[in-house]
RNA sequence: GUCCCCGUCGUCUAGCCUGGUCCAGGACAUCAGGUUUUCAUCCUGAAAACACGGGUUCGAAUCCCGUCGGGGACACCA
């Protein structure tokens, strides 16, 4: 039997770190064993799904280099100027039953047909239960200290004739899934045997007021239209586990293989979600309550003077704020707004809770100037291990992944990611590669985008210098154009460092500034200007005045550079050329009587 | 609170299934030296863990039980 994996990410945001991991062991395991990876968007939540989100992710999933053999159409490149106005979902089959939107199999029907089946079968049944009406059952429920479970008693009951008197009437209604009442086993690949009992289970919705099938109902029907034969996801799906095998069964679908892999965490502990921040924003909001009350904590928090960036943003959810302050508090939502609102009216007496720590996600590390796959490498290592203490998996880390990944050798416990490691096999990553590739990589990064303006292109000459001075001190494709500005800048604007020229220029009576005067002379005569040429000069100056290299070296690069760090200073001199280096010079002699 | 999952150096992990070869190996970080004109590299070395308590066994990181700790889920979100 044919493999078939894969990934559904709900397009709410950026494609995050634990996602891409997700993707990266779906598209591992579907490719390991020649099988299919499928890309599906699970955009049935109305509300929160955007079609920027989606083309990010589709994005994202290019850059890291995980293709899908079926999914929506990959997006143009980002530098394409198609690229901005693309639409993931114009460009989507006509078809909607052929689509990867959620979206649009609703549209065609799909979940509805499957929804008929189980009402017709009596496994499912309306209720007309509001959301207010549940809310205060489980607020009930919370109080008296008794676990809350939906009691299907009362819409049981409703007859026939009633049910479509209240449709008459336009009364909203949920579709609920009645849950069989036994013992649910289920081997997982990672995690071994998982037995749910049926105490612990409640009918859920399969069909919200809206029309829309939640995320349980879509997820079986679509593995199953789509034949997916292993359903890779994180542990924080475990509990949904058993709503879906019964649910299989009832629609008589085939049950896939389950793997549930560990959960990745902010390297303070923080789990990277919105929930976790949520979660610290409501530690210190109940925190506040208890010292200043509540009423004065709401105030604070609805203070409209100070109110402005919240109404502001865009994202906020509709219905009054005190409402969703109350909902947020009570648990009911984890908005964002709300915790970013608490964390902001509360950061003087709680300076650790740092929500606004932003989310760890692809596009992030892409923008800071890593690489795809040096990413792929470590998120691999995060969970996963091939073994015999390798960690580096060479120059084609995904192919190494194609090869080795096992399900078998998948770790259970959560893990923390660790950015200094990233880091440090992104140095090597670039460290390793051929200059041309880090020419051209640095050249087309977009967030470098002032080197387009300065150089033709990676093959420009007087780039390709900068970066072969650059490519072995630098760990990320932005290092270069963080710590080389001063190589684009006008001579008059270099900025001097204060502490650099106090040590270097200023101390020990000025003899850096000596040596500036020796060598401008020195330097202005040469014809030669190569870094080769400038080497031996400074060699022998050095050599000959009873200097170290670090006497003479060190006030030229703080007069050209404006502090004290930049490449050699032969090849940082060669590159800024005569004119640049002797003008300098000549300003950074004007301050020493300053 | 209820249910579920997990627990080897600070962090990620190898080893666990198939007890002895493990006074526990690797990597990142840390610390100490060294190379280097600065930075970034590079080299050498050090410190650093089987959560705890019971069992089983000649022998347990490895098997069993309990405790503690961490995490997840408890929505008409996915």
């Amino acid at each position: 039997m044919a493999m078939i994996t894969r990934f559904a990410p709900s397009p709410t945001g950026s494609l995050h770190v634990g996602g891409a991991r997700t993707a990266l062991f779906a598209w591992a395991l579907a490719r390991r064993h020649e099988g299919t990876f499928i890309l599906r968007i699970e955009d049935t939540d109305q509300a929160r799904s955007t079609p920027e989100a989606t083309r990010g992710i589709l994005r994202d999933m290019q850059w890291l280099g995980l293709d899908w053999d079926a999914g929506p159409p990959a997006p143009p490149a980002a530098d394409d100027p198609a690229y901005p106005q693309w639409d993931p979902y114009q460009a989507e089959h006509a078809d909607g039953r052929a689509s990867y939107f959620q979206s649009q199999r609703h549209a065609a029907g799909v979940y509805a047909e499957q929804i008929d089946r189980l009402l017709a079968s009596g496994r499912a049944y309306k209720c007309f239960k509001t959301t207010e009406q549940l809310d205060a059952e489980r607020q009930a429920a919370r109080k008296q200290k008794r676990p809350y479970r939906y009691d299907p008693t009362e819409a049981l009951a409703l007859t026939a004739e009633q049910v479509a008197a209240y449709e008459a009437e336009g009364r909203p209604h949920a579709i609920r899934f009645r849950m069989p009442d036994e013992t649910l086993v289920v081997e997982d690949d990672v995690l071994g045997e998982l037995r749910f009992e049926p105490e612990q289970q409640e009918d859920f919705v399969i069909r919200k007021a809206d029309g829309f099938p939640t995320y349980h109902l879509a997820v079986v029907v679509d593995d199953a239209a789509m034949g997916v034969t292993h359903v890779v996801r994180g542990q924080e799906h475990l509990n949904n586990t058993p709503k879906h095998v019964a649910l299989q069964a009832a629609l008589g679908f085939e049950r896939p293989r389950y793997a549930h892999i560990p959960l990745i965490f902010n390297a303070d502990g923080s789990k990277m979600s919105k929930r976790d921040k949520a979660k610290a924003a409501r530690a210190a909001a109940k925190e506040a309550i208890k010292q200043e009350g509540h009423e004065a904590f709401e105030a604070r928090i609805l203070n409209p003077r100070t109110m402005s960036m919240y109404e502001a943003d865009p994202d906020a959810e509709s219905g009054s704020i005190a409402d969703q302050l109350d909902d947020f508090l009570d648990r009911k939502n984890d908005s964002i707004l709300v915790a970013r609102r608490i964390a902001d009216v509360l950061s003087r007496e709680l300076p650790e809770i740092d929500v606004q720590l932003p989310e760890i996600n692809v596009d992030d590390f892409r923008q800071a100037g890593y690489l795809p796959e040096v990413l792929c490498n470590y998120l691999a290592l995060l969970g996963w291990s091939p073994g015999e203490d390798v960690e580096r998996f060479g120059p084609d880390p995904l192919g190494f992944i194609r090869d080795r990944f096992d399900l078998a050798r998948v770790g259970k416990a959560n893990a923390r990611f660790d950015r200094e490691k990233l880091f440090r096999f992104n140095a090597e990553a670039i460290a390793a590669m051929d200059a041309a590739r880090f020419r051209e990589l640095v050249y087309h990064l977009e967030t470098n985008a002032e080197l387009r303006g300065l150089f033709d292109g990676p093959e420009d000459p007087r780039f390709a210098d900068f970066c072969e001075a650059y490519q072995e001190r630098s760990r990320t494709l932005r290092e270069p154009v963080e710590a080389g500005r001063f190589f684009f800048v006008e001579d008059e604007a270099i900025v001097y460092d204060e502490k650099a020229v106090a040590k270097v220029l200023a101390k020990g009576d000025g003899d850096g500034f000596n040596v500036l005067r020796e060598l401008r002379e020195k330097l202005t005569a040469l014809d030669d200007f190569t870094a080769e040429v400038i080497h031996s000069l400074i060699q022998a100056h050095a050599e000959a005045t009873g200097r170290g290299m670090g006497k003479v070296a060190q006030p030229l690069r703080v007069a050209v550079t404006g502090t004290s760090v930049s490449p050699p200073i032969d090849k940082t001199l060669a590159i800024l050329g005569k004119a640049s280096v002797v003008r300098r010079i000549e300003r950074c002699l004007t301050m020493e009587e300053a």
